[in-house]
DNA sequence: ACCTGAACACCGTTCAAGT
DNA sequence: ACCTGAACACCGTTCAAGT
């Protein structure tokens, strides 16, 4: 849909998103019904089937939103020269900036992203950008002798997003606070494993 | 709801659970009609509403299926004298035994249970046992001198979990092909992180 | 108790009609 | 292009009626 309007389409576009989101985070995104979406977001069905092609569409637009939210907290990795204190700071702020809604929202997202087929393309490229930025900010601090150069830095670039994953299922099930008390462990046992001496492969 | 024939309750249960997974996996939770459940298990929608309160309370059966898969995969951990042999094989039996079925029903499962606050304490405290169960194993491998004494068994086994957990995420995400090769290095960071000397806590 | 299927209130989506 | 709201095909659930 090509519109005449940029501004317009921008500033609708996000208002749906955001009426459909926290919907979704109250009810869930199946007993969401678009009525409900058209009263939050005060427009008629017929308006928003002009901004989105389904019910489903919008889910899209708030996977873009995380993408950009993802690459916003690991930016800093791209520039630090001591890469355990960075991602120290990056996991100290998930806790303070991901809140129970979004964990919410998260999961709502994934189970219908699964059916999606190009959605849940635009998913595995974010997690794969997510992985390919770890993955360079580890292969420079090898360089500079921080962690262990016997480590493949492809694979611990994929144990270090693993355990971020691991994080937010059990903050997920646990509640965001359990999952502070277990920060401190998590980052000793990764600076264990990525300086150790040992078979790193 | 008393039945007076337990042995039919079981299996006319069963049978429902098992049309409406099949369903869910093929078309997702909530594009799955009682229609098709009906269909696939060839009962009337009363017959489905005289066993199930409501479609999502079908979820709960679905939930109970894989605490009883979860144990049974945990099982060795209680008798094993060599705690990272065994959880190795562990793990490679996760990566056998787990199908993409099995991780879209899953995604499905918990974006759903997020919201029938029973069922969540119900999943959370599936969670809860897989871990005391990890814990008992680390405690008891600690004592015979096998991993470091210095770490907290309890934190010790929230990350042991907790790869797990992120494992099936990315599994969810990238197939499970992808994660057999990060099987190997998954391995030796968990050894270096369970048996290195260290600042434990 | 167990089962049927028509009936009820409601859903996502479309589309003629307006500006 | 942008917006409305009635209309359409369909949904989860109930319930009178049967055995």
């Amino acid at each position: 849909m090509r519109s005449r309007n940029a501004e317009l389409n921008k500033s609708r576009r996000a208002a749906i998103i955001a009426a459909a989101s926290a919907s979704f985070v109250q009810r869930g995104f199946h007993s969401t019904s678009m009525k409900d979406i058209c009263a939050v977001a005060a427009m008629s069905p017929g308006t928003i089937y002009h901004y989105f092609r389904s019910k489903a569409d919008i889910i899209a637009g708030i996977v873009d939103d995380e993408r950009q939210w993802r690459n916003d907290l690991l930016a800093p990795l791209a520039h630090t020269d001591d890469f355990l204190t960075s991602f120290s700071a990056i996991l100290d702020e998930i806790v303070v900036r991901v809140s129970d809604s979004d964990l919410a929202l998260q999961a709502e997202v994934i189970a219908e992203v699964l059916r999606q087929p190009d959605l849940q393309e635009r998913v595995r490229a974010n997690d794969l950008e997510t992985w390919e930025t770890v993955a360079m900010a580890i292969r420079s601090a090898q360089a500079s002798r921080q962690l262990n150069p016997d480590l493949n830095p492809d694979h611990a670039a994929r144990l270090v997003v693993n355990m971020v994953d691991g994080l937010m299922s059990q903050a997920t099930f646990h509640g965001l606070d359990q999952i502070s008390d277990q920060l401190p462990s998590m980052k000793s046992a990764l600076a264990r494993m990525l300086t150790g001496q040992g078979e790193g492969k």
